[in-house]
RNA sequence: CGGGGCGUGGCGCAGCCCGGUUAGCGCGCCUGCUUUGGGAGCAGGAAGUCGGAAGUUCAAAUCUUCUCGCCCCGACCA
């Protein structure tokens, strides 16, 4: 293996895939647009995943599993749904060595069977609302794929509530967006905009979707998070009703709100450089990694009781780390692979700081290399990982905030992302519009903020006067 | 599906144009000794039916045809 990355400035698409391997997140497997999460990026995912299932259980929401095969006639039941599916479908159509009566759908998402047993599930306004999430794999046969930001299979959270009116469900689906974004920027340092996607840009079978856009170290869009409001639309197509509190009958009102590994990606993309990962500590697999420094078993033995010193007032503060005891690879070799692996810090203990009673840490967030007694650093360690964390999400809001252009007609706004970069504009352009837009110069409305300024102003493309704001840039 | 690239020990590549004896190189791996504060050194060693099939030829990694697969760029999408 070679040393290093290819940098972002000479190749940033090889420097992203470069980055996922050499750190060992994840790998090829022998099936076209599938990968290997590998333990290292599992636990990056272990991690994302605790996190935010405790959110959700916070808000009231508990899981369950639905299964991946599904009967292709339930996606065909809401129109709009099949429509945005049918393309990026793998169908089961042999099992148990013959032809099936009906063809199975490996799920693309789960709206429709688990609207299936809604159906069973809910009768009144007393079962209401219903709120499931569930943790699952699934598979949609993209054309084009990269790891972890579009894989074949991948895995996710679905969540998909039930409810007695709009007003509720939309509530919950906007509430959903806002725990995503309070996710991603606490958790994973990635400031993100809030905001309701375009007709164009919305879910197949939504009324309205929340995202949240986050913005890439190339300065390129990344979805991170959808959250939709789905109206009647699922209650309706698999008859799903309810008795209200006026004995009437009415559909359920509904919402679905998912991230996927593709968070991943973003974090990969959010904060790395061209010695690797930077990982935020909150969701690092290690806070901590430990490189010994020594010449013979006597040395050895003495930084390593006093090592054990430290790890046990990292155990007992709840600090995750990691002793790299691997012989006959040189500290500098460590120091390379731990940063290329992006934990936030590493202490270096050879004897020298063992007489002094000093340890040397490293950052990996600014490259900072300071000496401080033993004692200092245990102090501190808990306030310096937060200080790390919130240093990182300071500065890649702060990259952000740079790379925002406010535009006021075309030519700004080609100037502003032909790079990359974000545009803010106004806009009263229709879908048409939008997409030639995107046709033109692959740009695309990301979002309309949900904190739109009130203001008045004209619309970049058509001229007209409007108060709709929107941020435009190229995606991934 | 359109465009580009690549399939040769675990990884990265050379060799192919112009066919010819034991298919090389770097990294990694194994053994031993010496090393260890920014990707260690020396010595010895293991490991490849050259993506697959058919063909041309006395002879194919190399030439021809077909085929399979993967990666990158685009359209589609979380």
């Amino acid at each position: 293996m070679s040393k290093g990355v290819t940098p972002q400035s000479e190749n940033y698409a090889k420097w992203y895939t470069d980055v996922v391997q050499k750190a060992e997140l994840a790998d090829y497997s022998p099936v076209k647009g599938c990968m290997v999460i590998r333990p290292y990026g599992y636990a990056l995912w272990e991690n994302i995943q605790a996190e935010l299932d405790k959110m959700f259980k916070e808000t009231g929401h508990v899981n369950a599993y639905f299964p991946m095969l599904i009967p292709e006639g339930f996606l065909k039941k809401e129109a709009e749904h099949i429509e945005g599916f049918a393309p990026e479908l793998a169908i089961v159509t042999h099992a148990g060595g013959k032809k099936l009566e009906e063809p199975l759908v490996i799920r693309p998402t789960s709206e429709t069977i688990i609207w299936a047993m809604y159906k069973k599930w809910i009768n009144s306004y007393r079962d209401l609302p219903l709120l499931i999430n569930q943790w699952a794999n699934i598979v949609r046969w993209e054309m084009r794929t990269r790891m972890f930001l579009r894989t074949t299979e991948f895995l996710w959270q679905e969540g998909h509530t039930a409810h007695a009116n709009a007003e509720e469900a939309m509530e919950e689906s906007l509430k959903m967006v806002h725990v995503y974004q309070n996710f991603a920027e606490q958790y994973m340092a990635m400031p993100v905009i809030v905001g309701k996607k375009t007709e164009n840009e919305k879910f197949a079978g939504a009324i309205d979707t929340f995202t949240i856009e986050a913005m890439m170290g190339d300065k390129r869009a990344l979805q991170s998070g959808t959250s939709h409001y789905l109206g009647q639309n699922f209650a309706k197509a698999f008859d799903v009703t309810f008795q209200n509190e006026s004995n009437e009958k009415e559909y359920v009102y509904a919402s679905s709100w998912g991230v996927s590994t593709r968070l991943i990606g973003a974090l990969i993309m959010t904060h790395g450089d061209d010695k690797g990962l930077i990982l935020p500590p909150r969701i690092a697999p290690y806070q901590v990694v430990i490189v010994p420094i020594y010449r013979d078993n006597e040395a050895k033995s003495t930084v390593m009781t006093y090592i054990e010193t430290i790890t046990n007032e990292l155990k007992s503060q709840g600090v995750r780390f990691h002793l790299d005891t691997r012989e006959a690879l040189s500290p500098g070799y460590k120091f390379n692979d731990w940063e290329m692996k992006g934990v936030p810090l590493r202490l270096e203990i050879g004897l020298r700081d063992v007489e002094k009673g000093n340890v040397v840490v490293f950052r990996r967030d600014n490259a900072e290399k300071i000496i401080e007694t033993k004692d200092a650093f245990c102090a501190s360690i808990t306030r310096l990982l937060e200080t790390i964390q919130k240093s990182m999400f300071e500065n890649r809001k702060a990259f952000r905030e740079e790379n925002i252009s406010n535009i006021s007609n075309y030519d700004e706004l080609k100037i502003a992302t032909e790079f990359g970069g974000f545009a803010r504009a106004f806009w009263a352009g229709t879908d048409e519009e939008e997409k030639q837009i995107q046709k033109e110069t692959k740009v695309t409305i990301r979002c309309i903020p949900l904190e739109q300024s009130g203001k008045s102003g004209t619309c970049f493309y058509t001229g007209k006067q409007t108060t709709k704001q929107v941020v435009l840039a190229k995606a991934y």
